[in-house]
DNA sequence: ATCGCTGCAAACGGTTTGCAGGACA
DNA sequence: TGTCCTGCAAACCGTTTGCAGCGAT
């Protein structure tokens, strides 16, 4: 059985994923700004599945402000170099996460308080492979969301009347 | 192994699923009006994934106007009493289908000409079910999307140079 | 010095909502 | 007859874009 892939990314990595960010910029010749460094910085640190307003936010406080269309104009970049992946998670609005190696496609999404979960089993893949090939069709990318109530929200839910004996 | 569910409705299945939905409206006192009849038997006529602006223009042809709010709002309600389910494929608006028996949550989705195949194979619920208590996590529903090329479409991006021998 | 970025604000597009008038039960 | 719907248009909200000025190389 697999296990989760990056629940958080080591300690030490958002160091090396703006260097990677850095250098990925230098090589196409792009400047590399204040601002796109402090948008890079913030997902990187942060580990999880950060909205665009939840970037604005952790920059106001503290790191500098960098305008709005700045921040999506990073983040747009920052998956365009690899460094970062685009989710949809039904809430009216993209969130983004770091990504380090393999895509990440496969979550658990508590929808009472909005957790989201990544996990990897190796039995998908290839499940995926036999879908396309008894279809004919050419998979370049899947999304699998599980919705429901993670742990914690699911017995506050439900079992009030049954206390842990 | 498991096959597709609905490609399409069997014939005479959109009379059906308009009863059902003139019985839903009438057990909770909602008003039966042309308007809902109109709406949702375009959806279950078509027995595909339509858009709002897809019922919207199938309307214009024939059977009468309905303002765009009206759709959004019968849509939802189709939705509500379980006669119709909606999908996000990040084309920037929502597609709804109706909805027989159990919900089609997985999908093949062509990232060239936007066609859509629902396929459905046990072996996912089996997983599903594993991951959730894996995880203590309560699944309430799923979604599942490959994106690619249909067959179609990716032997016109690739094959020019291998013709059917 | 040059090119491209940044910030602001306005535009955009799908969806929702407020309200006056009309239709179903 | 009363309640709920309908249509229009405006509001909404996340995201994108145009443009004048600034900053990186």
């Amino acid at each position: 059985m697999s296990e989760v892939v990056t629940p958080r990314p080591p300690l030490g990595c958002a160091a090396v994923m703006l260097g990677l960010f850095r250098a990925a910029l230098q090589e196409r010749h792009l400047p590399v700004t204040h601002q796109r460094e402090a948008v890079a910085q913030v997902l990187f640190e942060s580990g999880g599945h950060l909205s665009a307003d939840d970037v604005a936010e952790r920059l106001r406080g503290g790191n500098g402000h960098v305008g709005k269309a700045t921040i999506y104009r990073t983040l747009g970049l920052l998956v365009e170099v690899g460094l970062a992946a685009e989710h949809d998670f039904d809430e009216g609005f993209k969130r983004y996460e770091t990504r380090i190696g393999p895509a990440h496609n496969d979550h658990l999404v508590c929808t009472s308080c909005g957790e989201v979960v990544e996990f990897h089993r190796d039995e998908l893949d290839s499940l995926q492979e036999q879908v396309a090939r008894d279809r004919g069709f050419h998979v370049l990318t899947r999304q699998l969301k599980l919705y429901g109530l993670c742990a914690l929200c699911d017995s506050e839910s439900g079992d009030a009347l049954r206390p842990a004996i």
